[in-house]
DNA sequence: GTCTATAATCCGATAGAC
DNA sequence: GTCTATCGGATTATAGAC
């Protein structure tokens, strides 16, 4: 305890970045100090701001590696199939797992309002992962898979449902885990937009 | 302007929460001082803490009203509808509309992060307007009218969609008027769910 | 009820030693 | 690179006159 166990380098940033996507996903971004970080994550103001530079930036760093992340576990989940409905089920499987394995990344990532606090950024609707969701929307109505409508409301009906089933979840709303209700969210979905 | 515009009394208040609303909802509650506040409104901060005791107490009254008003006109709008198709059109109905003609409303009761700022607050799914949607749901189901699945599964199903394309016109993304999707929305939502 | 002036606190960020 | 100590500023809330 008294002998430093603190990391240092490449793993205190790690340890920032970990503590504060802790921090943030539960008390929110304003709710949290820099403080409130050092504090929690055993390492000094000094060495957060040598590697982040201030607050904002931190958060930036922050979302930009998790939606990356989020970003390839989308790309990978749906590479296997090439049927609109299979990449459906896949986006949403994967989206399910996440939120019930790392749910202060979905917490952070998917439901904070970003913008109040990151100023630039666009909303995340034009994101990667999001701009992945609705291409394979635009695919499925280009291929006849999916009935001609608009894109955006093809986009938001196959993935509206299960996002708010995981915003519930998120929330502790569901007494099931989420994992549970795949099937019928996704049938839903399909429901919703196939030809 | 010199010989005191000031509001005063229950006009004064009133001009305190619209304000607020106009603040809370483009910058969000804590980019938002209660001196910007006061300065926009044309109060002093003694009026502010008088009629509102602290800054949640202010945000607090100000989204019990709004929720409580929302509610009331998602109440009025099914009232004439007895089947469940036509009950959840008037819902997304009167939901596109005040997302339209009050934007602020729906971005600060729907789509802020209320339990950053408000820490007793229940989630907003267990709130009136929403759980008179999932109501809606299961007499749908009762009656045969929907397929008979989970009743989260059901609510989020047929209103997910239409929230999400909601959160697309607020944040600027979509080209047309809202209204010009409700069509292919509701559409969209019912076959998801139809029996 | 409304006002101005100010108190008390907290926070983000910096300085400078090591 | 990491640390501690501290600054400057902003914010919430209060005090007390009117």
């Amino acid at each position: 305890m008294t002998t430093s166990d603190r990391p240092r380098g490449a793993a205190l940033r790690q340890q920032v970045l970990d503590t504060a996507l802790a921090l943030f996903s539960q008390q929110g971004y304003f709710n949290t100090s820099i403080h409130d970080i050092r504090k929690e994550a055993n390492v000094s103001i000094g060495a957060i701001y040598h590697h982040f530079g201030n607050k904002e930036r931190l958060a930036k760093a922050l979302y930009d590696n998790l939606l990356e992340a989020m970003a390839e576990e989308v790309a990978n989940a749906t590479a296997p199939h090439h049927g609109c409905l299979g990449q459906c089920r896949a986006v949403i499987a994967v989206l399910f797992q996440l939120s019930e394995q790392q749910p202060q990344v979905m917490q952070f990532v998917l439901m904070a309002k970003h913008r109040e606090f990151l100023r630039e950024e666009p909303p995340i609707c034009s994101s990667r992962p999001f701009a992945a969701m609705r291409l394979i929307l635009e695919q499925g109505i280009a291929s006849g898979e999916v009935r001609n409508i608009e894109p955006w409301v093809a986009a938001t009906a196959m993935f509206g449902g299960a996002l708010r089933m995981m915003n519930l979840a998120l929330d502790g709303v569901l007494t099931q885990p989420l994992d549970s209700y795949l099937d019928e969210v996704v049938e839903c979905g399909w429901r919703a937009v196939q030809a």
